[in-house]
DNA sequence: GATTAATGATACCACAATTGTATCATTTGT
DNA sequence: ACAAATGATACAATTGTGGTATCATTAATC
């Protein structure tokens, strides 16, 4: 029941190093060597990070990453949907056909309830954030 | 990132039948009929819910189910526990050597907050208030 | 131009948790 | 005795997560 899987929190770690660079290049091997992370995971995750805009790479000698925008206006859900779907907390819950008898729909409720705040709560979280 | 895994999900769509059952005794046949869930899985469940001293069985002939606490005394939360183990959102995030320098705490306390709430909501939750 | 150090792309592997299935033993009502 | 139920327990299948390996490509440097 966790919220934060690994590979989003290697990010988010990765994230606020390559952030606290100011625009200069990081590489993996530079990255690794702060965060006592498995290398070739890492960089398959910022592979993705690159993919998906948050981050922007350099090939080559000298390569690496660089934020692809300001820290301001990257968000924690961000990261969390990349590597861990869509945030819903009911996602299998009562499946399709049990809801015949009302019953669970106060539950449903509830979980509704607890998901929007939840994502209330993240969603007011951005890089810069972390940066202290 | 599911708040509820499946077992736990049959747990409580069974208990809400049983309770309905007013202390008669249900056999997992009759449960399946109604349930539409796969039946040794669910004799496995309730059998863990009997060993936790949620339900009552008795064997033999005729024998099945019923509740072992009255059901405004059955909170969502202690079924989550028993197949879920302990409720908590923060589990493997940002592992330990990982907060040398404090930044993620800001996230951590977020974090935790959101776990105290999710957690108050589900102990509002009792058996009996999803009887309707 | 060759070498080296980096990422791109992609396929594969390992492990654990979840979701089940199968079987035999025991109990109890008919 | 038989049938219908649970108790106990071992095994199997599926899935998600975490991680490795490899080859191709790019680009700086010597």
């Amino acid at each position: 029941m966790k919220l934060i899987t690994r590979n989003t929190d290697y990010a988010l770690r990765a994230l606020c190093l390559i952030a606290k660079c100011k625009g200069k290049i990081v590489s993996v091997s530079e990255l690794t060597l702060k965060l006592r992370v498995p290398q070739p995971f890492l960089r398959k995750i910022l592979q993705v990070l690159n993919g998906k805009g948050i981050l922007r790479s350099l090939r080559g000698q000298g390569g690496g990453f660089t934020l692809a925008k300001e820290p301001a206006k990257i968000f924690i859900t961000d990261i969390m949907r990349i590597f861990q779907g869509a945030l819903r907390l009911n996602e299998c819950f009562l499946r399709k056909l049990a809801c015949p008898h009302k019953k669970t729909c106060l539950l449903r409720k509830k979980i509704t309830g607890i998901e929007r705040y939840v994502l209330r709560e993240l969603n007011s979280i951005t890089l810069e954030s972390l940066l202290e």
